[in-house]
RNA sequence: GCGCCCGUAGCUCAGCUGGAUAGAGUACUUGGCUACGAACCAAGGGGUCGGGCGUUCGAAUCGCUCCGGGCGCACCA
């Protein structure tokens, strides 16, 4: 006989075979489109799974919901997995799930291993999820760190869905910000600091610049990429202070990501798309559609054409492009490049440009579909520090750097924070509460619950081969059946995530399977005399363990034997 | 003024495509280590889900509106 693990399906199933009896005409083979939803109650008394479709079908078939409850349950094809049915509430029909079904998930499990969990929503195919892309101007700071966070646990997610995930990161080292970094280092290496009166508006204020300007004094080499870049110290070269400006920063931020555990796939830089014609190839097919039109010395599309609240400079009056004109070409690149489908994980406060995005690759009349390619926008981080709010500003140098939080929080607990929230909800970082008293950080939590059972079958000592022999019919107790439950529902989680694009779901799944287990732990034995229940017991709390390990993975947060 | 996001326990936050008595953590009160790790567990109090109207058998969830907060509204990125 063939195991189901993923009950949620399979009930859905036998409810629809139902339904093409009981109403076929509602069914999904005739002409109604009635989705059979099987949900998890929040009560044990109500059940393991429970199904409201008797309710939905009482309007259209003029019926008491109780009665078509009745029908559908006689109609409800034998199934092992089932133990008992009731009909409760308004026409709730109630489902619970016998022992040996669930006991099943430990084996299941165990044989997995760090494959458990792993579905074929995504079916193998592409997607290209970009984030991060911070400018070339600075250090990284928690804004970008929520991104990374987010970014990194969301490319995880959709590849144990089943996507074929590349992970991407967009330099934006052409334009008027880099002019702005460079003008800014030079007057450093001229001797004159922010505080100076003729120090502009726009530049750059941070002590970084300092740094940047005296590593090219001194002629430092900077290894960033594929490339050395030596500074020249010539302080009226600026091309060669922008070149290295931009390597040394960007060596930092890379810096920055690896110790944070990120790691991308593809760089893309801004100033290649310039290079390699593909702005200017944009340009062209843009105006060859017909949406541009010239107006005050400069190039226009007609983004108003496509949702846009107003129409887009391209080509300013003095003859260089608004960042909007890479951004498409960069856009049409990745569509080129096969990715049907595109995520960007952003922050909020750049939210303003998916709608000019999509509109020019609209204009573009490439085929792209409308809406493409999707985005994930994470709200803003406010850091709290003494108590009060540390406002972020690059060009005055107020900062709270990614590297200060890895340094002072630990990556584990930092990732875990940023990643943990759903990324719509604006973020308070604590930063004295995440370093004084990091034993309350959740990740420690679930950490902890790693450990134990780490310790708990290094001390037993026993080949872990030997677990896969456990008689998993012992495991009956209220605590064993909720963490079983608990270890089911994982896969449902990671389709959930995948779907919403929600990372956070799985930290809070984490959360849940670690409480359980401590409760389990508190309550129960598990190197007892009995050889048999013994062997139950590890094989179970394995089975959690791998669990926890193989959610933590996705959140790119270890899972310590020891702590 | 326009657009996007948010408003749930004192605080930090969950709540899956609408489902049955709204949940965690923290803080507070109490109890549990001569048992595999107490970074843990158990119990208790704490709520007009910002307000109102509507759709529905059924709304924290969907729609409208008002209030409050954040972020955008450049020939910057």
């Amino acid at each position: 006989m063939s195991v189901v693990l993923n009950f949620k399906s399979h009930l859905s199933e036998l409810f629809a075979q139902a339904l093409r009896e009981v109403a076929p005409e509602l069914s999904k083979n005739g002409s109604g489109q009635t989705e059979i939803l099987i949900e998890r109650p929040k009560l044990a008394t109500h059940g393991d799974y429970a199904c409201s479709l008797a309710m939905q079908l009482a309007k259209p078939l003029r019926k008491a919901p109780r009665d078509i409850a009745q029908a559908l349950i006689a109609a409800l094809p034998e199934s092992d997995v089932i133990e008992r049915l009731e009909i409760a509430g308004a026409g709730f029909i109630n489902v619970f799930v016998t022992i040996a079904a669930k006991q099943h998930v430990v084996h299941g499990v165990l044989q997995a291993g760090a494959g458990y969990g792993h579905i074929h929503l995504g079916a193998g195919r592409k997607v290209g999820v970009e984030f991060v892309s911070a400018n070339p101007t600075g250090p990284l700071h928690v804004g970008h760190g929520r991104g990374a966070a987010v970014g990194d646990c969301l490319c995880s997610v959709l590849h144990a869905a089943g996507w074929n995930v590349t992970r991407e990161f967009y330099y934006n080292d052409a334009g008027v910000q880099i002019d702005n970094l460079t003008r800014s280092v030079q007057l450093r290496c001229m001797g004159i600091a922010p505080d100076h009166p003729d120090w502009p508006e726009a530049g750059y204020r941070g002590d970084y610049i300092a740094d940047v300007a005296n590593a090219y004094l001194a002629r430092e080499t900077v290894d960033a990429d594929d490339q050395h870049v030596q500074g020249s110290g010539d302080v009226n070269d600026a091309e060669a202070i922008r070149h290295f400006a931009v390597a040394y920063l960007r060596r930092e931020q890379d810096l920055d990501l690896r110790a944070f555990g990120v790691n991308f796939d593809v760089y893309s830089l801004e100033s290649a798309l310039y290079t390699d014609g593909k702005v200017k190839e944009t340009v062209d097919r843009l105006i060859a559609s017909g949406h541009t039109y010239e107006q005050d010395d400069a190039l226009w599309l007609r983004t108003t054409a496509f949702g846009d609240d107003k129409d887009r400079v391209m080509r300013k009056s003095d003859g260089t492009y608004t960042y909007f004109v890479p951004d498409v070409a960069y856009h049409l690149d990745k569509w080129r490049r096969g990715f049907t489908r595109v995520i960007n994980e952003q922050g909020a406060d750049h939210h303003s440009t998916i709608t000019r995005v999509r509109a020019g690759l609209q204009a573009l009349d490439a085929g792209i579909p409308q809406g493409w390619p999707d985005y994930v926008l994470h709200q803003m981080v406010t850091v709290l520090k003494n108590g009060e709010e540390v406002k972020i500003s690059k060009r005055a140098g107020s900062y709270v750097t990614l590297r200060d939080l890895i340094d002072e929080v630990g990556c584990d607990a930092t990732r875990y924070f940023l990643a943990a929230r759903h990324p719509d909800s604006q973020l308070v970082f604590d930063i004295d509460l995440a370093k004084s008293k990091s034993n309350d950080n959740p990740v420690y939590y679930i950490q902890y619950a790693h450990a134990r059972i780490s310790a708990v079958l290094a001390q037993w000592g026993g080949e872990r081969h030997a677990l896969l022999q456990a008689d998993v019919g012992l495991l009956d107790s209220e605590y064993e059946t909720a963490l079983l439950q608990r270890l089911i529902d994982y896969p449902q989680v990671i389709e959930n995530a995948a779907l919403e694009l929600a990372p956070h779901l799985v930290a809070f799944y984490l959360k849940e399977l670690a409480a359980d287990f401590h409760s389990y732990y508190n309550a129960s034995r598990f190197l007892v005399d009995d050889a048999a229940v013994k062997l139950a017991r590890l094989a179970l709390i394995a089975a959690a363990a791998q669990v926890i390990h193989n959610g933590l993975a996705l959140l790119g947060v270890g899972a310590p034997e020891r702590m």
